[in-house]
DNA sequence: ATTATCTATAGATCTATAGATAATGC
DNA sequence: ATTATCTATAGATCTATAGATAATGC
C-alpha cells in the first residue's frame, strides 16, 4: 500500500527525487480540484503520490507553496494554449472529468475549489482567476462583461462541487457531453448579453 | 464582547435557555450558509450567538445534530410556503443576501454549502436536497428534468460560493437585482428545455 | 559520501465532556 | 434548589520539523 497505483507492481521503485516531486504535484492537482485546498490533507496527497508525507514539505516547503506551484504549473500554460472560444468547454470538461484517464485541463477546477481555503492570499492563485475572467470577458460585448464572466465561472464551480462533493444524482453520474450540451449554449447567451436586450 | 450584537448594550442579558438555544440556531444557520459545515466551527457559532461554546453541545448534542435541526427548522417550511415558480428567485436571493437585514430564505444555501462536509450522511440534510430538486423538476417538461434541476441548483451554489468564499469582484459586490436579471431568465430556459429542441 | 526517504513528535486547532460556578424561582 | 452558564481539559486531527535510516553514485 506504500507503493502507489501507477508503478509496475513488484518493482520497489527507484529513488528519484524529481519523479517523486512530480507525482506529488500531480496528486495535489487532483485532490485540490476534487476536494478543495482545506479538505485535501497533506497525508491524502502524499498517499496518492505513494510518497511519505514529510517529502511534501522537503520539496515544496509548505502546503500553500504546493498550491501555488500547482497553479503556476497547470494553470498559466493551459490558459495560453487554449483559444478563448474553447475555454468554457475545456474548463467545463475539466470540472466533469474524474481524475485518471486523459489529462484534461483541471487548472480552473483547482483554482475554483481552492481559493478561499488558501487564506494566506497567495497572489499566484488570485492572479490566475483574474486571467480567466479577463479572457472570458473578451468573449462578451456587454457592459457588465466582468460580472457575466464571474457568473459563468460560478456555474462551473457549482457543477464541480455538486458532482464531486455533494455527489447528487443524476448530475454526479451524468454524461459530460449531455452536461456540456445543456450548459454551454446558455453560457454563450450569458456572455453575449441576450437576456437584457434593452441598452440605454 | 461576551454579549452579542442584538441585545441592548448594558443589560447583562437574562438567563433564558430557550432564547439562547434559538440564538445558537440562527447563528448556525448564518454561518453554515456562509462558510459551509466544516469551516464554521462551533466556537464561531457560539461567539456569534453570544453564548458559551459548551452550551451548543448541551442543547443540541453534537455539531451535526445542530445542522440537522437547522435544516429541519428553516428548510422544510420555507419549501412548502414558497410557490414553485418563485422558488428559484427566492433561493437565489437567499444566496445573495448577506446575513442580517431581512430574513431571506437561506435554507437552500445552508444545504448547498453544508452537504459533503457533514460526512455522517445525515438523512435530513440529503432529503431536503431531494425535495428541492423534486419541486424544480416539476417546472420542467423535459425528459431529463432532474438533471436540469441539479444544474440549476449547481449555479446557485456556485454563485453563493464565489460571492462569500472566493470573494471575487465584481460578483461579490454586485446588486442582487442585477444578478437575478442575468441568471433567472437563463435558468428558466434551462428548465424549459430550450437548448436541445430535437427530441427523438 | 551523498541524499532520498522514513520515524517520531511538537504545536495548533477542533469537537466534545466533566465538573465547577452563579443566576434564577420557590 | 434548580438549572443556565462557564472553566478546564481530553482526545482526535492536521501542518510542520528534527533527526534517524537506507538506497544510490563515485
Amino acid at each position: 500500500m506504500a507503493n502507489s497505483a501507477d508503478v509496475p507492481a513488484g518493482s520497489p521503485r527507484r529513488r528519484d527525487a524529481r519523479a517523486t516531486r512530480r507525482r506529488l504535484l500531480e496528486a495535489a492537482a487532483d485532490l485540490f480540484a476534487e476536494r478543495g485546498y482545506d479538505a485535501a490533507t497533506v497525508r491524502d496527497i502524499a498517499d496518492r503520490a505513494g510518497a511519505n508525507q514529510a517529502l511534501l514539505f522537503r520539496y515544496f516547503g509548505s502546503k500553500s507553496a504546493l498550491l501555488t506551484e500547482v497553479m503556476a504549473h497547470s494553470g498559466q500554460e493551459q490558459l495560453r494554449t487554449t483559444p478563448p472560444e474553447k475555454l468554457l468547454e475545456t474548463a467545463l470538461r475539466g470540472m466533469l472529468t474524474h481524475h485518471g484517464k486523459e489529462h484534461h485541463d483541471r487548472s480552473l477546477a483547482v483554482y475554483l475549489r481552492s481559493v478561499g481555503g488558501a487564506d494566506d492570499g497567495s497572489e499566484t492563485v488570485k492572479a490566475l482567476g483574474e486571467q480567466y475572467v479577463a479572457v472570458l470577458a473578451t468573449l462578451s460585448g456587454a457592459e457588465d462583461a466582468a460580472l457575466r464572466a464571474d457568473l459563468a465561472m460560478a456555474w462551473l464551480l457549482g457543477i464541480g462541487i455538486m458532482r464531486v462533493v455533494v455527489g447528487r444524482e443524476p448530475l454526479a453520474g451524468a454524461d459530460p457531453d449531455a452536461v456540456c450540451g445543456l450548459v454551454l449554449g446558455l453560457l454563450e447567451q450569458l456572455l453575449d448579453g441576450v437576456p437584457e436586450p434593452e441598452e440605454r
